[in-house]
DNA sequence: ACCTGAACACCGTTCAAGT
DNA sequence: ACCTGAACACCGTTCAAGT
C-alpha cells in the first residue's frame, strides 16, 4: 500500500541523499516558509521520523540544503573565472551576473543561504562554504592588481566590496525592495551591468 | 482570571495597536521564526481568534510590521541627511552607519523587511516604503552631484549603487556569512568604512 | 462591532517498539 | 542499524455563538 512516489529508487540504500533531494525540490516548489520536514519524509516515501535517523532536526536538515547551495554558487563562480581569455573586469561582471542567475533560477535557495533562518552563529561547514565564495572574487581581484587594472590593495578588501555590491543588488531585487516585480527578470541584466560598472571604476585605478 | 500581561492598558480601543506593538516585542525577542500568531495574542491579552479582526491572517501581521521597520529606516535616515553641515561625501558614510546601526538593534526586523516572506509580490504600501529610502539616498546624491562632487549621472542611479553597496555590506554581516560572529559590532564599524570609502570613490568625479 | 471557544487539519519532536 | 506508530504540545484558520 506504500506509495512510492516518483524520483526513483530510493528506499533503499541513501535515504539521506533522497532527503536533501526531495527537500530541494520543495523548497523551490513551496518556498522555505512552507516546506514541512513531514512532506519532505512524505516524498521520499518514509514515515515523518525518519528523517530523525540522518539529521538532528528540521533545522539541521535545512542547514544542509543551505550548505548545498553554496556548492552550486561556487559552481557558477568557478565557470565565469573559468573564461580567461576576458580580462578581470570583464570575469568580475560575468561573476555578477552568475550570482544574478543563481538567485533568479533558485530564489527560495538563496533566500535560505542568506536570510539567516539556518544560522548557528559560527556554524564552521557554513563558513568554509561562504568562504570559499569570497575567495574566488579574491582571485578575480588578485589577479586584475596583478595585470594592473584594479587598485592597489588588499585583494580581500576589493573581494569584499565586489561581493558586498554583487549581493546588495541581488538581495534588494528579490526582496521586492527595489520595486521590480518578479516577471522582470531582463531590465535586471541591464541594472547588474551599470552597478558594475560604477563598482569596477571605483575598484580602478 | 484573565491575566492583564503588563504593556499597559490596551483592552479598550486600539487592539490593533496593542497586537503590533506585541508583535514587534515577539519578533526581537524569540526570533522572526518563533513568532506565532497565538503568542501576539497571548502577549495582547486575547483570544487567539482576535487579531483576525484587525488582519487578514498571519502574514498580513507581519507585513504591517515590516512596514514599521521601514518606517523606523527612514527615520534613521533622515537623521543622517540632517546632519547639514556635512558634505554629501561624509552624509552618504552616515547614512551607511545609520543602516548598520538599525540591522544590528533590530536584527529579526531587518530580516522581516527584506527576507522576502512577507512580499506579495507587488504589495503597493511595500513599495512606497521601500522606495522611501531610496529617495533619502537620491537626495544626498543630488546634492552631491550639484556641488560637484559625485559623477554627473542620474541620481537615481547613484543613489541604486550606493543603496545596493550598503545593503549588501549589512545583509552579508547579519548572515553570518561574511564569517563575523554577532559579538564583534565594533569591527564592522571600521568595515563599514572601508566599503564606502570605495563606493564613494566609484562614484566621485 | 468586537471577542470567545470549540473544532479541524496540520506541525516538530520524542519514545517505545518492531525487524 | 534503520524504520514505524502512537502520543504530546503546539500551530493557523474557520465558524457558530455570545455580549
Amino acid at each position: 500500500m506504500s506509495n512510492l512516489t516518483a524520483s526513483g529508487s530510493s528506499h533503499h540504500g541513501d535515504l539521506k541523499n533522497a532527503l536533501l533531494q526531495a527537500g530541494e525540490q520543495l523548497l523551490a516548489e513551496k518556498g522555505i516558509a512552507a516546506v514541512s520536514l513531514r512532506d519532505v519524509a512524505r516524498a521520499a516515501g518514509v514515515s515523518h521520523t525518519a528523517p530523525y535517523r540522518h539529521f538532528r532536526n528540521k533545522a539541521d536538515l535545512l542547514r544542509v540544503l543551505a550548505l548545498i547551495g553554496f556548492v552550486r554558487l561556487n559552481g557558477e563562480f568557478a565557470e565565469a573565472r573559468g573564461s580567461e581569455k576576458f580580462g578581470p573586469e570583464r570575469q568580475l561582471v560575468a561573476a555578477a551576473v552568475g550570482y544574478v542567475r543563481f538567485a533568479m533560477a533558485n530564489p527560495e535557495m538563496f533566500r535560505l543561504m542568506f536570510g539567516g533562518l539556518v544560522l548557528t552563529d559560527g556554524d564552521a561547514e557554513y563558513m568554509v562554504a561562504s568562504r570559499a565564495v569570497l575567495a574566488c572574487l579574491e582571485d578575480i581581484m588578485r589577479a586584475g592588481i596583478a595585470v594592473g587594472v584594479f587598485r592597489d590593495r588588499d585583494a580581500s578588501e576589493l573581494a569584499l566590496v565586489a561581493w558586498t555590491s554583487m549581493h546588495g543588488l541581488v538581495s534588494l531585487l528579490m526582496s521586492g525592495a527595489m520595486g521590480v516585480r518578479a516577471a522582470d527578470r531582463d531590465q535586471s541584466g541591464k541594472l547588474v551591468r551599470v552597478v558594475m560598472q560604477h563598482v569596477i571604476f571605483g575598484l580602478s585605478r
